[in-house]
DNA sequence: TCTGGGGTCCTAGGACCC
DNA sequence: TCTGGGGTCCTAGGACCC
């Protein structure tokens, strides 16, 4: 038997947006996606108010306005910084930690199976607020799915407080019957619908299937997951990071696009981050695939989806290899007369960039090495965009939307927080 | 004017091989 | 006129996650 849990925190963007901005602590707030599309994250106030996760903001204006809802663009610089300050503030109280999304957290606590874990987690929940002020949830059962279910049943039913430990059999069945087939970690619309057709419609009854039901209906994901719910671990907290499989940049448009030296100034710009984020994590890619859209949510508009795919020989994480390969993609795949609205890049085969395999003719390699590092010195020193290649363009007019954009509290020494006495 | 941006894993089916 | 029985690898697409 194995003891899992998770930590989530609650409301994760907008807790990190009240972290530096007491004014939105008793209000509604919403945080928005890029380009201030969709509601990604909402307080509880919010939540009241019937704003649902992934509503379109241009939608939903009116009622926002109305009840007085701050909106923030989301600023994942400033979450993935508070991030880092969770998970120190939690490794004391685990032997092995597993950061999960960017707001939850895997913990095994097997070596602290006798004590009272409920207290355990509040002590670990009371050195988060501390450090960060963000609130949590915590959920305590002998596998991550059931951890993962607890934790939900932590935040839904104020009886526990904020805290699950569902290692009681007795206490874990009876949540199990009460908790929506739907809301099971892993099972999402499709097999929903599929279960409910056999009347299947809680996590108890999911658990009860026959390992050869799951199998037929579903596939080994399903059939994991009814051992998973059973207590049997199908999946172990994993401290070590495995070894990325692709990497993306994408965007939506502010404005919609055109013609093709516009769409190439985006592309450019993508290619040059995906180098970066490459470089980053001590990546080189074998393969680039960049794409450009139409809208697809304007009925009777033309449609047109461009796509090429193409292979990157040497295996490189030079941006301007990549800003080439792009600029080939997009000139193939290209078609008049459309309004483009989203573009993106993404990049596969991934391999440490000291596994990278040698090939003739690789030209200098040391010197574009040498370039992309000062590259990324630079721009990590004076801010993204100060040094960019010619191709990326000086007009952004696609750049996206990000309205009401919270400061780099934590991560810019300009925009850090001041406090005056006066 | 207007609907995010990342990821992972699994399966089926085709191409190809002996 | 006859037309096996395995394999592997790759890709596209579905489903799911936050």
């Amino acid at each position: 038997m194995t003891t899992v849990a998770l930590i989530d925190c609650n409301n994760y963007y907008v807790s990190c947006e009240r972290a530096f901005d007491a004014s939105l602590n008793g209000v509604p707030v919403v945080v928005a996606s890029n380009n201030d599309g969709c509601a990604i994250a909402r307080s509880s106030e919010a939540k009241a108010l019937g704003v649902k996760m992934g509503d379109p903001i241009h939608l939903i204006r009116d009622r926002l306005n109305k009840h007085g809802v701050v909106v923030r663009s989301s600023n994942y610089t400033l979450y993935g910084d508070m991030q880092r300050r969770v998970v120190a503030a939690v490794e004391e109280f685990a032997s092995e930690v597993e950061i999960y999304s960017i707001d939850e957290t895997f913990l095994d606590l097997e070596p602290f199976a006798d004590r009272d874990l409920v207290d355990h987690a509040n002590a670990m929940r009371d050195q988060v607020r501390r450090w960060t002020t963000i609130p949590t949830c915590v959920g305590i059962a002998p596998t991550k799915t059931l951890a993962k279910l607890a934790n939900a049943a932590a935040k839904k039913n104020p009886l526990f407080d904020g805290v699950a430990d569902l290692r009681d059999p007795v206490l874990r069945s009876w949540v199990l019957d009460r908790f929506p087939a739907g809301d099971v970690w892993g099972v999402g619309r499709a097999t929903a619908t599929k279960l409910a057709e056999i009347g299947i419609t809680t996590a108890g009854q999911i658990r009860d299937m026959q390992m050869k039901q799951a199998r037929g209906l579903g596939t080994v994901v399903l059939e994991r997951l009814v051992a998973e719910l059973q207590g049997v671990a199908a999946s172990a907290v994993e401290v070590i990071e495995p070894q990325r499989r692709g990497m993306a940049v994408t965007r939506s448009f502010g404005t919609p696009v055109h013609d093709i030296e516009t769409l190439m100034g985006a592309v450019a710009q993508y290619a040059m981050r995906a180098g970066e984020k490459l470089r980053q994590h001590g990546l080189v890619a074998g393969q680039l695939s960049v794409f450009f859209h139409t809208n697809r949510f304007k009925a009777g508009a033309g449609q047109y989806q461009g796509a090429r795919r193409m292979a990157l020989h040497p295996m490189t994480a030079d941006s301007l290899e990549l800003l080439a390969a792009a600029r080939r993609g997009v000139e193939a795949a290209w078609r008049d007369g459309y309004a483009y609205t989203k573009a993106g890049i993404m990049l596969d085969d991934l391999v440490a960039a000291e596994l990278r395999p040698r090939t003739l003719f690789e030209g200098d390699v040391e010197r574009r090495d040498r370039l992309m590092t000062a590259l990324d010195e630079v721009n990590g020193r004076f801010g993204k965009f100060t040094a960019v290649p010619a191709a990326q363009g000086f007009r952004r007019d696609w750049k996206m939307r990000a309205e009401n954009r919270s400061p780099a509290w934590t991560t810019r020494i300009d925009e850090v927080p001041t406090v005056r006495a006066d």
